[in-house]
DNA sequence: CTGAAGGCCATCG
DNA sequence: ACGATGGCCTTCA
């Protein structure tokens, strides 16, 4: 079945009118953020919740970033869309902590998105962001 | 399943 | 300050 990506403001812009510029890595990183433990989201899901940003980027954003604390951001929260980790330098790692989480991968190492998936932050997030549903 | 395209910007020297 | 560099996806054929 697969999940469904969360409806999200979709097309929101920012309070000012102007659809949201480069604050966006940024912007990704506050949303990732607020991924609970135990839960996880597509980078494709991070994506659509904010205007402007493809799944990839959100991949970059979470990337090229040296994190002086490591680890401070859940980052390992975020998997591809088959609910799988992605491979990168620090995938072993992520599904480690994943795991610690209570997280299972089956054989196919994917997880159970109905059991998991986050549904994202409330709307009071996006306005408290300058973000605005859309309307 | 394989492959190819799309096309950003924070970080570092 | 500035240019070069790197890097965790998704969808469609």
């Amino acid at each position: 079945m697969i999940d469904r990506l969360p409806q999200a403001p979709h097309g929101a812009t920012d309070t000012t009118g102007a659809s949201v510029p480069a604050r966006r890595y940024a912007l990704v990183r506050a949303l990732v953020a607020e991924i609970p433990a135990g839960r996880v989201a597509s980078y494709g899901q991070i994506a659509a919740m904010l205007p402007g940003l493809t799944a990839r980027q959100v991949g970059y954003a979470l990337s090229g970033r040296r994190d002086p604390v490591p680890h401070a951001l859940p980052w390992h929260r975020v998997v591809n869309a088959r609910g799988a980790v992605s491979p990168h330098a620090g995938a072993a790692d992520q599904r480690r902590r994943l795991e610690a989480e209570g997280i299972a991968f089956d054989r196919r190492d994917r997880l159970d998105w109905s059991r998991h998936r986050w549904a994202g932050p409330g709307h009071v997030w996006f306005i408290a962001r300058g973000l605005a549903p859309d309307r």
